[in-house]
DNA sequence: GAAGGGGATGCACACGTGTTCAAAAGATTG
DNA sequence: CAATCTTTTGAACACGTGTGCATCCCCTTC
């Protein structure tokens, strides 16, 4: 048995197919008794109507594809999963593809896009901006980015949604020199993300109002996980003079400098006050909790989508959206020993 | 500017648009110097196929459907990850649904599913297979679960990849019960779920065969999450001669476990030891390190994915796959104290 | 009773691709 | 040179839906 098409339901109904779609989509032009007999034809068939050739005759598909490096980051996964939600709240399914940060994948991810002409592209957390972007821009499609990591975005067709890092990171740098923190150091990504960047633009800034001198060996480089974050840590412990707080990048970080302070015996907060940033849901089990600084990924995501939505209705909008970071104290920050 | 579609290829070419589309198929049919000349015309237009009006002449979409309970789950995302790897590598892309479990939704999803016409649905951790698949397998499309939690499919289109959780159970209990302890106990997830019901009985199983005897108050019931571990845990704690090693349904519930370890002053494993499953990335970050079932999460995405390629393509195959997890030992278990 | 108007419906076409079949052109054979 | 076969191409239609336009019918109004 085949699918049933409003052609059969036609048939059935002793009309003709237009009469049908009319009917389906409650037009005012078709008799409410014939319409009202229609759908209850169409009801008993089981009818669903083609999204695939509803999108043939409307030139739209009601579908966004959303690019990720990959979903295996728990922060990606939360975000993608407020995409998500509000996509299909307002009937928008979502092509999930993961680029894995490699451009060969990209540009193919870009042309499955293409070919299936998706109403509009999301992008999270993209490290390769620079090339990726103008291929984009190409398609002619709305695009919103998410936490992108390149800086410029000279295009008009380009949207984002980020995080105001350089408040969230003050936040984090006035709580731990309200702590009477002197000697903090600061975990950072691999150079060049917008991120990073800005992160470290906030604590360099904070260090300067408080009147603290800005020391450059406090500064090490990770890479956004754990490996990076333990070897950082230790580079950090090997100074004739250690720091006694440590603001780390992200939570990732966190979680290997954690590790490193455990085999040296080190107590948190005791000993060394720790900071995270992003509060993935493993910062709400680590021993000792992690404070870090939340990010509203859900939210992120959904606002995202919003922003797509609108520029698909055609809505005027601002290009770029920055949301407020959250400052959550939880044990792993205390005052300085002495 | 319009996209360019292959009537716009065949007016530059001087050909009809059959025969463009047959060369763009590199079918045998057209002259092989016009075919290599209409491919040119295309490529310097930058002719993209509409995958949408091919679905609709071809009947296929070259499209799958992934219904998760949330992606937000790390353990769901490394198996999406795996679908799409493998799903993107045969030119095919992913919806990504998620139900929250909520049945409202699901059923909103298999429609949205159907109206898109996709060629095949893949269910991770399904918890309300009694309705959900017969909604399903009204579509006459594959179906393939991953680690479903509803015991009896008896659906002939219906099939699945598991882990073998009895298997891997009682490799878990061996392990401990090599390390000398006796009184184990068991925090499980809700009654009923299928990986719940194998695990368990893996535990029994092991019980049996060392002639151990099974001690009913140490098993509890938590809710496959940290909150219901931390509880769980509390209560093992709260009998009167607690045991000295446990093993938690999943690592989810063993962080919570841990936390409540933490809070009691009780080391890790030195007083008690702790095993969970899954083998989440957080395993490998929690102090102490977390001995668990590592579970190929990625594959067995890929499995599903390949199993759903050959479904599509007729080959005839196994309606159940069973793979292994492999045991972790890392630090959380030890010889009991005594 | 004829003209006009509005409501309800059907016809024809469009969207972009693939496929069957017929036809035209060229090649081969008797 | 005619007949047949092969190669190459185009015409026509299909997929399922939406929409502009014409048509038909019924009602109102002069």
């Amino acid at each position: 048995m085949q699918q049933v098409s409003i052609k059969d339901i036609a048939r059935a109904a002793n009309v003709s197919h237009p009469t049908v779609s009319r009917a389906l989509s409650h037009s005012p032009l078709v008799k409410s008794e014939t319409a009202e007999r229609i759908r209850q034809i169409a009801a008993s068939l089981g009818y669903r109507p083609s999204a695939i050739a509803r999108s043939l005759a409307t030139k739209k598909t009601k579908t966004i594809g959303v690019v990720v490096t990959t979903i295996a980051d728990p922060f990606i996964a939360d975000v993608v999963s407020g995409i998500e939600e509000t996509a299909n709240d307002h009937g928008y399914s979502v092509f999930l593809a993961n680029s894995n940060a490699n451009p060969d994948r990209e540009v193919k991810v870009v042309h499955s896009f293409h070919e299936r002409r998706v109403d509009g592209i999301l992008v999270t957390a993209s490290r390769v901006g620079a090339l990726y972007v103008p291929l984009l821009s190409q398609l002619k499609v709305p695009i919103v980015l998410i936490n992108n990591q390149h800086p410029d975005e000279p295009d008009e067709f380009i949207y984002s949604v980020m995080i105001d890092n350089i408040k969230a990171s003050t936040q984090v740098m006035k709580h731990l020199i309200g702590l009477g923190h002197r000697r903090i150091a600061y975990i950072g990504d691999q150079s060049g993300f917008q991120s990073d960047t800005e992160r470290f633009a906030g604590y360099r800034q904070a260090l300067d109002r408080a009147g603290y001198p800005f020391l450059p060996e406090l500064v090490v480089h990770g890479d956004g996980k754990p490996e990076g974050g333990r070897q950082a840590m230790e580079q950090l412990l090997a100074l004739p003079m250690p720091p006694t707080a440590v603001f780390c990048y992200n939570d990732m970080s966190a979680l290997g400098a954690l590790r490193t302070l455990y085999g040296h015996g080190i107590n948190v907060p005791d000993d060394i006050s720790l900071v995270g940033f992003d509060d993935l849901s493993i910062a709400s089990y680590t021993y000792p909790l992690l404070t870090t600084v939340g990010q509203p990924k859900q939210q992120m995501g959904r606002m995202a989508m919003e922003t797509m939505l609108k520029l698909i209705s055609g809505v005027d909008i601002k290009a770029n959206l920055k949301v407020d970071g959250e400052l959550i104290i939880r044990e792993s920050t205390a005052p300085p020993k002495s």
